[in-house]
RNA sequence: GCCUCUGUAGCUCAGUAGGUAGAGCAGCGGACUGAAAAUCCGCGUGUCGUUGGUUCGAUUCCGACCGGAGGCA
């Protein structure tokens, strides 16, 4: 039995649940891969599970971060990977579950990131950006790596790129095609979640997001914006923060705003399932209609026990 | 019952003085390496209500029928 089994798939498809499920069979322990539930105090919004949901099954990777704190894809690999060799070690089954493919890809591959040194040069890029306009730095970087200029269209990984070249002498571009060459760290069994049709998965979304209204996400986003967190952090950029706080700024209605959750999860998803459809080693796990958690638990048994032989 | 308006993409609508059609939204596909629930790129997906007629050719013009809205009774 492979002691890492990734569990992927887009919102509301059902990771969760089966997660916990995989993890009461194989002796294991659920490492999240959720770019969200990482802070603390944002629950319902994230659909973060709940201690009953668990089952006693030790979660990782969940509430680490304040909502007001900065983090990232290296930050989060560092913890995690801790925490799965931990848990390989201990003789138990890692079960990394989530949705957030950057981190999950990054994870498994135990990608190097280029070097975040403290010399001032991040903070003398923004001055250069501030003075010279954005314009300006997207010409620079044009001449020394116009592949990521042509893919980079906002100012914090425009100025990124920059830096990684002047600190290392290498652009971004050379540093990503270089570490994909490198074999992955881990040799996960993969399973993905999709539904069919899509109008399937979209229906569950929908009603998610009326659940989450009910169980008092305007409450808790309230009493995060009380406690001091800044209504531009990153974490408040999550689908169903930042709408609900429009809402309470008088920008739209509430119903509006519930509207526009639905509608951004749903492209969410769509763009979640684009990045695992690209993991040609992933086994899908289809849910038709009709099917229920139970069929979709035999099937990953079978992937999990074909993949022994 | 009569009169008027209306029927074009999943939705709201444009358009073709007759040569099988295009916008917005929705949707679909893709990219992604220290913000990724972010950020960005690409793509019209169509029995033009049905059925006859006129015509080389009809979504377009004419008739009938069907559906919808309003008005008069």
């Amino acid at each position: 039995m492979n002691n890492i089994i990734c569990i992927a798939g887009p919102t509301a498809s059902g990771k969760t649940a089966l997660a916990v499920e995989i993890a009461k069979e194989y002796n294991g322990e659920v490492v999240s891969c959720d770019s969200m539930q990482i802070y603390k105090r944002m629950d319902i919004g994230t659909a973060k599970p709940t201690s009953e949901e668990m089952q006693g099954i030790p979660h990782h990777m969940i509430d680490v971060a304040e909502p007001d704190e900065d983090f990232s894809v290296s930050r989060y690999c560092e913890m995690a990977a801790a925490i799965v060799d931990d848990i390989v070690a201990r003789g138990k089954t890692a079960i990394i579950a989530g949705g957030t493919g950057l981190y999950m890809d990054s994870l498994i591959r135990g990608n190097t990131f280029a070097p975040f040194p403290s010399t001032g040069q991040r903070e003398k890029l923004e001055r250069q950006a501030d003075e010279m306009g954005m314009e300006y730095m997207t010409n620079w970087l044009k001449e020394i790596d116009p592949e990521a200029a042509e893919r980079i269209h906002d100012r914090k990984r425009l100025l990124r790129a920059l830096e990684v070249y002047l600190e290392t002498g290498e652009t971004i571009t050379e540093h990503n095609r270089k570490t994909q060459l490198i074999p992955p760290k881990y040799h996960p069994v993969w399973l993905g979640l999709d539904f069919e049709p899509r109008a399937a998965l979209y229906e569950r979304i929908d009603l998610r997001v009326n659940i989450m209204l009910e169980l008092g996400l305007v409450e808790e986003i309230k009493a995060l914006l009380a406690s001091g967190i800044p209504e531009k952090c990153t974490a408040m950029q999550a689908i169903g923060y930042k709408e609900f706080i429009n809402a309470l700024d008088g920008r739209c209605t509430i119903e509006e705003a519930a509207a526009e959750v639905q509608q951004s999860s749903r492209r969410y998803a769509k763009r979640q399932l684009t990045w695992f459809r690209r993991n040609k080693a992933m086994n899908w796990l289809t849910r038709h209609p009709g099917e229920g958690s139970e069929e979709i638990l035999a099937k990953a048994r079978r992937v999990l026990c074909e993949s022994d032989k």
